[in-house]
DNA sequence: GACCGTACGGAACTGTGTTCCGTTTTTCAA
DNA sequence: TTGAAAAACGGAACACAGTTCCGTACGGTC
C-alpha cells in the first residue's frame, strides 16, 4: 500500500517524470497549505491531471508517506544511534521525542492527519507506527530498565499522546507543543 | 453567535417545537455517530428539512453548543465548588480535569471538533474556552500559589493539551486518554 | 514506420455542507 | 370567523472536495 513506488524498473519515462513532478509539487503544496490541500491543486501544480495522482498514489496517505519517507527514516536512524549510545536512557528518550515533535510541528497538518480516524489516512498512521514504534519502544524500555520512567505507560500510548499534543500549533493562540510534550515526559518520571 | 436561542419569547410554536426536536435528534445522532454526523441525518431524524437546522443554528458549532450547554455549565459549577473548598489545590485541579476529560471522551468526536482549526467549529472552540478557561485558570493559580505545580504553564496551554490528549479514543488501538492526562498532570509537579 | 499497451487528462459521479425560493403554517386583528 | 401579513418550512439547487471512467495520446518495440 505504501508500496506505490515501483518506480525505477520498467516504467515508462513519462510516468517516472510525472511521479517526480508530483512528489515535488506535493511537497510544496504541503508546506504551503498543509497535507489537506485539495488534490486538484497538487495536480495543477505538477501540471498533470488528477487521475495521474491516483494512478501513482492510490490514497492520499501514500502520497504523504512518499513525501516524508526520508525524514521518517532519518528519525528512525537517529533513534537507533541514541539507543546504541547506551547511557542516559531517559535523556535519550527525551531527545528522540523532541526530534519527532520537531518533525510533526513543522509539517502543517501532519499531526492532525496522523491521529485522524479517517480511513483515508489509515496507511499513513500505519506507516508511522510501523517504523517509529519499535524505536520508541526500545528507547522507552531502556529507560524503564534503568528505572528512570514509570512502568505503566506503553510506547504506543506515548507516541499517540505525543502526536496528539502536536495538534493545533500555528493557530493564533499561544500553544507550545514542545513545552507540553516536555511536561508529559516529565510526568513519566517514576513516583 | 452561540446565542442562536431566543426560544421562549415571542417565537412561533412550530419553531419552538422544531427547535426542541432538533436538539433531541442532534443529541441522539451525536452519541450514535459523533458530532460530525451529516446534517441531513439530523434533519431526517427530527423530521424537518435541512434549512430548518440552519435557521435555528447558523453553524454546526451552535448546535453542538446548544446540545452540551448544560453539561459545560455543570463542569463550571463543579470547578467553582472545588475551588471554594480551598484545600488541596493540586488535588482539586486533578479532580476537575478528570471531570472535563470524562466529558470529552464520552462525546464521540467532540475533542476532535474542539481542536479543529476548521472555521466551522470556531464558535464551539470559543464557547468552551470562554466558559471553562476561567475556572481552569483559578484552579491552576491556586495550585501554583500553594507551590504544588510548576509556574511556567498557562491555563490555556493546559486546556488545549488536555483536550488534545482526549483525541482518538474509541479506536481499535488501546489508548487511555485518562491515563495520559494523568501523566501530563504529574508532569506539572514542581522541579 | 507502424503497432500495441501503458499512461494521460479532464469530464463525470458521489457525498456533504450551504443557500434559495416557492409554499405552508401561525398569528393577529378586523 | 376569517383573511392577510409575516414567520417558518421543505426540498431542490448550488458549491466544492474526493474518486472513478473513458476516449485519446504517447512511448517503446518490432
Amino acid at each position: 500500500m505504501a508500496e506505490a513506488r515501483k518506480p525505477v524498473p520498467g516504467a515508462r519515462t513519462d510516468a517516472r517524470r510525472n511521479k517526480e513532478a508530483l512528489l515535488k509539487a506535493a511537497a510544496s503544496a504541503f508546506v504551503a497549505s498543509g497535507v489537506d490541500v485539495p488534490v486538484r491543486e497538487i495536480a495543477a501544480l505538477a501540471g498533470v491531471g488528477v487521475a495521474t495522482i491516483y494512478r501513482h498514489f492510490p490514497t492520499r496517505a501514500d502520497l504523504v508517506v512518499a513525501v516524508y519517507r526520508l525524514q521518517v527514516e532519518a528519525c528512525v536512524e537517529t533513534g537507533k544511534a541514541l539507543l546504541a549510545r547506551g547511557s542516559q536512557p531517559y535523556a535519550a528518550l527525551v531527545e528522540w521525542v523532541d526530534l519527532f515533535v520537531d518533525f510533526l510541528v513543522t509539517k502543517h497538518g501532519l499531526a492532525e492527519a496522523l491521529r485522524s480516524e479517517d480511513a483515508t489516512f489509515q496507511a499513513l498512521h500505519s506507516y508511522f507506527l510501523d517504523n517509529l514504534l519499535p524505536v520508541c519502544g526500545d528507547l522507552l524500555a531502556a529507560a524503564r530498565s534503568a528505572g528512570e520512567v514509570r512502568g505503566d505507560i506503553e510506547a504506543l500510548e506515548l507516541m499517540i499522546g505525543v502526536g496528539n499534543l502536536c495538534i493545533g500549533v500555528n493557530k493564533d493562540i499561544p500553544y507550545d507543543a514542545r513545552r507540553m510534550v516536555g511536561v508529559l515526559l516529565a510526568g513519566l518520571r517514576p513516583e
